[in-house]
DNA sequence: TATGAGAATGATAATCGTTCTTATTTGCAT
DNA sequence: ATGCAAATAAGAACGATTATCATTCTCATA
């Protein structure tokens, strides 16, 4: 269970909606939540918690660092632990699936094609969308 | 002007409202505008377009592959014609000015990215946040 | 060139994800 | 324990987008 000092190192009261938001996130399978999969999962649980709430806390968390939040297709964000590790997205688009990784060759040349332009990398994000061909997925090739 | 055969070969009827959009995206100063964009803009020239019209047409053009759909930051989708190049995105967190660029590299590094972790590409979208440094741009350093 | 079937349109209601408002409850320093 | 600022739950409000539906077009055919 996720321990009241995460919030306060955080600046943050600690409050139950709040552990059980980040502690949802420590035990999930699925290391991609939405706002809407955090509430459902917490009223299955038992809790009762607003969704407003959910989204207040799942903004808060992204602003002190704790959670990331990704724009995937589809409208809605996406959150994950912030492990501290930079990494970019594939996306399957017949199952959902997501798989992370990381490329430092991709990272370098990002850097230099800002740097040709001008610019100044604040930060990024890269999603690959893709059929992921594994036997699970809805749509088997 | 765009002509009803660009629409004829798309599979599309032609129609007025279909014709102006076409056109707006030609002569546009800016290669990237939103729906709302498009509406005003058509209410600016003193045509007479609903903005459902303009919704359908843009994913219509896009489905037939006039068109590219991007989901920039900020919740709103952004299109812009299909010259058949693809290209990846710089935008400015600023000023919102978008700029373009292609790199071969990582290209080349995303598909053997996805080959690896076993997923066929799609498609995919690479956008690196940052500042542009630009005099006109409102945050100049 | 008229015409009619079906597609496209414009107005507006509805939906979806998200944020705001407000009265009430909670955390926590005293 | 007590009080007060901060956090909450509920639901209204919001902006972007999609669905509905009666009316108006497009275009192949007569």
């Amino acid at each position: 269970m996720y321990q009241p000092e995460h919030l306060k190192n955080a600046g943050l009261k600690s409050t139950l909606p709040r552990l059980k938001v980040l502690d949802l996130f420590e035990k999930s399978e699925d290391r991609h939540l939405s706002a809407e999969d955090v509430y459902k999962q917490l009223l299955n649980n038992g809790e009762d918690v607003g969704l407003a709430t959910v989204y207040r806390v799942l903004t808060q968390f992204q602003q002190a660092g704790l959670l990331i939040r990704h724009h995937f297709e589809g409208g809605k964000s996406v959150f994950e632990l912030n492990g501290g590790d930079h990494h970019d997205h594939i996306v399957c688009l017949q199952c959902g699936h997501v798989e992370e990784f990381h490329d430092a060759a991709i990272e370098a040349r990002q850097e230099s094609v800002a740097a040709e332009h001008g610019f100044s990398i604040r930060e990024h994000s890269l999603h690959i969308y893709a059929d992921c061909n594994k036997k699970e997925c809805p749509h088997k090739p």
